[in-house]
DNA sequence: TTGATTGTTACCGG
DNA sequence: TCCGGTAACAATCA
């Protein structure tokens, strides 16, 4: 596994506390299919990330698939066992720490062929060294989609969420309703740049910042965000404009994000 | 109790 | 074939 990857919104040291260990995979609320394959003691070979989806291999070589969605979570805690908090799907116990599973969207054992299945599904993923953004690149400039949904197109360029889409656009000063087509190669190279740079952060720091400097953390979770979710920018003091893509919000700055003329 | 939400997929129709 | 729209599903918190 290339070093820095990411483990999608999980402990950073979820990978420490699986991989090499005898575990116990179960399934509280029985809520994995192909559960029994998996509910006997085993040895995790790997844990690792394609764009947002999580893949735990075991030595009997089968895996578990996991992809969180909007709402999943993962929590660690230090052994004894303790009762499920909430609708807990998987429970992995290790040595010293066990790990809850909630509420996942997608929650299934998968063979080789499976696994490789899923990998030609989604496009290159940003934190990947191997990742091939050319690939990206092409399918952006053909088409007139709007930048904004295509970055956030899994099976284009895998990686990047709703917050990170309007951050990455606003530092890039490029307006989220320019068409795919009219990106540059320069300017695709600088989201693609900004995307990898943010989420290596967001995984180190288990938390969306997308702020140079660190200002203030007065949120719980330590996130910070410049435009997301806020009335003004911070860069040009003007108002935010509010738009939806693909029945998502997106914020923008009209005037450090100028839409091309020919554009209304 | 209600609404919003760091997401994805299936299906339909133009 | 492409693209937009809608619905379904999921858990938690304010």
């Amino acid at each position: 596994m290339p070093e820095g990857h990411t483990i999608h919104r999980a402990a950073r040291d979820h990978r420490r506390a699986l991989v090499g260990q005898k575990l116990s995979v179960s399934s509280p609320q029985g809520r994995f299919s192909d559960g029994a394959s998996l509910l006997d003691t085993q040895f995790c070979e790997t844990v690792e990330a394609f764009g947002k989806h999580l893949v735990y291999r075991f030595r009997n070589k089968l895996a578990l698939h996991i992809h969180l969605g909007l709402f999943g979570r993962i929590r660690k805690q230090p052994l004894p066992l303790r009762d499920p908090k909430g609708a807990v799907r998987v429970r992995i116990a290790g040595k010293t720490h066990f790990i809850d599973i909630n509420g996942p969207t997608i929650c299934e054992v998968l063979d080789q062929p499976g696994i490789d299945a899923l990998i030609t599904r989604i496009g290159p993923d940003v934190l990947r060294t191997d990742a091939n953004s050319e690939i990206s690149f092409q399918k952006i400039q053909q088409s007139k989609l709007p930048i904004g949904r295509l970055i956030m197109d899994q099976s284009i360029m895998a990686g990047i969420g709703n917050i990170y889409r309007t951050e990455i656009l606003w530092r890039q000063a490029i307006h989220p309703e320019v068409p795919g087509n009219e990106i540059s190669r320069q300017a695709f190279d600088r989201i693609w740049n900004d995307a990898a740079y943010l989420l290596a952060i967001g995984v180190k720091k288990n938390a969306i910042v997308t702020v140079d400097a660190q200002i203030t953390s007065k949120k719980r979770s330590g996130e910070n965000f410049n435009i997301f979710g806020k009335a003004r920018c911070p860069k040009c003091d003007g108002n935010l404009r509010r738009l939806e893509i693909n029945k998502r919000k997106v914020f923008v700055c009209d005037t450090c994000q100028p839409l091309p003329d020919h554009i209304s």
